[in-house]
DNA sequence: CTTGACTCTGAAGTTAGCTTTAGGGTTTAT
DNA sequence: ATAAACCCTAAAGCTAACTTCAGAGTCAAG
């Protein structure tokens, strides 16, 4: 099938089909005579696994190493491939941590505020962000 | 005071003072005859305040417009004020949310896996992220 | 046979928020 | 008086993941 197609069943643009293959995540495929790339129907399967890959959070270099893995299933372990979805979990809930963080600053900071129509000179919100201290 | 002092009191890096400069944060302070940057201590606050809305996940877009309501306050209300704040909160949810779909989908699938020494070839993971049904 | 949809390439542009580089003056302490 | 530490500029580089552009060839339908 050509790029088109491939991309409108993986759901991708074709642009982004022709950038993994310049990545490295999909290999190049062979040409029509006319120089249009023909693709299989396994590519669709390897950008399937990207986009669920991608998905979950992983980035696309770690989607190459995971699609390197998943080629090549017989090298590798399901040790190997669930400790990198554990790392990945581990990732996540860091930056679940620093968004609730910054969540609960600014929640603290903003329900202080009267949040009505007077003139903002002494809104609270304001001086919180300045360092004052209330 | 010169840049290096002002980036000390700040927290941030020399270039960083410039950068924000340059993006239109903070204004040109005077020079000295040498050509250096001569700030007042008004600077401080507005690097301070800067630090602080970034911390709570402020752009630096954002930072500058709110920074453009701190230096006129008596122009601004705390109803404005507290709309920006509570419109930040909520993109702040829609990220944590995000994130814990993310986390959720992938933290069922990893459980799945058994995680052995095993060869993947049969690895649960690998067949989710493809896309196959259990 | 022509028109519109599709494909190709390589390079440059985008967003955010800095950091680095190159090359050159200034201040301060000893 | 000299060396370390500081300051200046403009421009380029960095990361991530694409998107856009310019210019040109190919295919399918009517």
């Amino acid at each position: 099938m050509r790029i088109g197609e491939l991309a409108r069943e993986s759901g991708l643009a074709v642009e982004t089909v022709r950038y993994y293959e310049k990545e490295g995540l999909i290999a190049a495929p062979p040409r029509s005579p006319a120089g249009y790339r023909d693709y299989s129907s396994l590519t669709l399967h390897y950008l399937n696994f990207i986009r669920s890959a991608k998905a979950v959070g992983f980035s696309l270099k770690e989607c190459r190493d995971l699609l390197a893995i998943f080629v090549s299933r017989d090298a590798h372990t399901c040790a190997e491939v669930k400790g990198l979805s554990e790392e990945k979990l581990t990732q996540l809930e860091q930056q679940m941590e620093a968004l609730q963080r910054m969540h609960q600053t600014l929640k603290a900071i903003s329900d202080a505020c009267c949040g009505g129509d007077e003139s903002a000179v002494n809104c609270s919100i304001l001086d919180q962000l300045e360092g004052k201290k209330p």
